[in-house]
DNA sequence: TCATGTGAAGGAATTCACAGCC
DNA sequence: GGCTGTGAATTCCTTCACATGA
């Protein structure tokens, strides 16, 4: 199921596929095909299938794709028919847009926790959106949870109480690193980095990063930066034959 | 100066390490190396003289590079050393958490407009960080200056009065295409788009996508989606040995 | 006949080894 | 000696052509 050598790049056309998916069913199509996907997609038709086949045969040779089955499938193949709890480390504008942005909570994505270390924002009560118990029956129902923001101090003794499996790190750059280290040792595995730095898998002390360190070995980090996205942006405009050309949209 | 052939990958990887650099050159160190960019930067030593050799000759061998020197060559480069005036399009809590987030103005990143079309959200006031002109030497101090949010029907209008490179979109992810639209026509270039979905180059009539049209013909587009952040996250912590492993750091 | 699935070809990006220069 | 700059080698990813099966 996960032999190695699977380009990353693929596992973010993949997601990008299962949106389109959502897409279509939304707009009532049962079917689809490579080529539909790779146009809203804006890649080629041997890219989709050839990233479809890294995890198996979801298609009929002649038919093209299943909306449904494939959807679930991808859903399945991504890790998203499962819950992720979450917590958000960082309430400030952008830490309250992330609890409020509609899309997290439809893919299982559910915030049980919110810190900070300011105290004007300790206490503070935030409605997040949950999703209903899918047991429930209520379908696409979403319900909103009252939570109450907390200081990262009591992180550890949180996540000893409830399992949390992904931090969303919303801090000012320069407490990026601390505050990673806190989820860390709280035991968090997973950690969602909107800071535009790196987090080093290390601890840091004394303002020196030390030694690799076993809390670190299995933590998985990955970095939203749209500070890179207007800076592209801006070189691109001034080099716009750097671009990459549009794919020829072939069978 | 802008050979053809230059990997995305590179550039995204300059732009870090720019940020390296400020760094640094906060820490107050007057030299570098690309052993040291490339550990801070994650990535190996080779990667780094080959992507700053895109570009030109910036070190001295033996030596190293100044910090000085390399940063003020990546920021002319990367096409940071003008100034940029932007429009943000939708301000809900992502509009204005992007319109306060500290860094862009620090790029020349210019707000000089704010568009909606949510009534309650017209005419409301908004301090938005502004970069002190630079003649007046008064050298790192930032002032705010105050907007008005507009309704998106001014755009038009607005830009004819008031030159404008980049549009941000922030409006739901429903409205991304047609707000793109309405940032083409009102003649705007760049399009940082940061709605869950692909902005088409091209216009959407009555539901239904058209041919690519002039005015789109030299429009540049970027996407930042910070849910497919967390969905690849919530992959690589299922699969963490299809994560790329560490580059063995070597010179 | 159609569109998928896939081994093979091709191209691109990274890694390497070393020449070049302080 | 030390670190950069760069052609060459290698690895990885994408594109292709076609075999496969509905």
């Amino acid at each position: 199921m996960t032999a190695p050598g699977i380009p990353t790049a693929a596992i973010s056309r993949l997601i990008t596929y299962l949106r389109i998916l959502e897409e279509l069913e939304r707009e009532e199509r049962l079917t689809t095909s490579s080529g539909a996907l790779a146009e809203r997609a804006q890649v080629n038709a041997f890219q989709v299938r050839k990233d479809l086949a890294y995890f198996g045969r979801f298609g009929t040779r002649g038919m093209g794709y299943t909306v449904s089955v494939l959807k679930r499938e991808l859903t399945r193949v991504l890790g998203l028919n499962r819950s992720w709890n979450v917590v958000i480390v960082g309430m400030g504008r952008l830490g309250q847009a992330i609890a409020h942005y509609p899309g997290a909570s439809e893919y299982q994505f559910s915030y049980v926790g919110l810190f900070d270390v300011r105290s004007d924002l300790i206490g503070l009560q935030v409605d997040v959106p949950a999703r209903r118990d899918l047991h429930s029956g209520l379908g696409q129902g979403f319900q909103a949870r009252t939570l109450h923001i907390q200081h990262i101090d009591s992180l550890a003794a949180f996540t000893a109480q409830q399992p949390v499996d992904m931090g969303f790190l919303a801090v000012p750059t320069e407490h990026a690193q601390s505050a990673a280290q806190s989820l860390v040792e709280a035991g968090v595995k997973g950690i969602l980095n909107f800071a535009p730095t790196l987090i080093q898998p290390r601890a840091k002390e004394g303002g020196h990063l030390q030694e690799i360190s076993d809390e670190w070995r299995d933590v998985m980090v990955e970095n939203v930066d749209f500070l890179v996205g207007m800076k592209r942006l801006a070189f691109y405009m001034l080099n716009p034959q750097l671009n990459e050309p549009d794919p020829e949209e072939k069978t």
